[in-house]
DNA sequence: AAACTGACTTTGA
DNA sequence: CTCAAAGCCAGTT
């Protein structure tokens, strides 16, 4: 991949590490604040060339519908979801989650 | 170059 | 609430 593609990725990891425990941010947030908008898609093919052991809080990024975008059953899907729940994210009908409630905005005080 | 693909989003039925 | 369609960005065929 080009250096500039390399770039944006680091970029947008670099956005990801802001969100704080406990608070989640949509795929669309991620581009936004990377200075993308619109390029949801961009950020998920991002995260897809993520390492094994990295740092970057991944799992706090999902869909705009507060579901997880990850296939029913994959193990990676179950892992992000515990971690979210370790955070003290709460799944609505076993589905998704209030994103009124769990939204990063970044900029607000940090309650924790 | 054209078609296909996907860790996306929004809108309308 | 669930679905499909259309818009979206960009890598792979």
């Amino acid at each position: 991949m080009t250096e500039h593609e390399s770039d944006i990725n680091h970029r947008i990891w670099q956005v990801i590490t802001l969100i704080p425990s406990g608070k989640i941010a949509t795929y669309g947030d991620v581009a936004r604040h990377a200075g993308m908008p619109g390029a949801a898609r961009r950020v998920g093919r991002a995260l897809r060339l993520l390492p094994e052991g990295t740092r970057v809080p991944w799992h706090r990024v999902i869909n705009a519908q507060g579901r997880i975008s990850l296939p029913d059953g994959s193990s990676s899907q179950y892992i992000q979801r515990q971690r979210l729940e370790a955070e003290g994210i709460v799944f609505r009908g076993n589905k998704n989650v209030d994103l009124k409630r769990f939204r990063w905005r970044p900029g607000e005080i940090d309650k924790n």
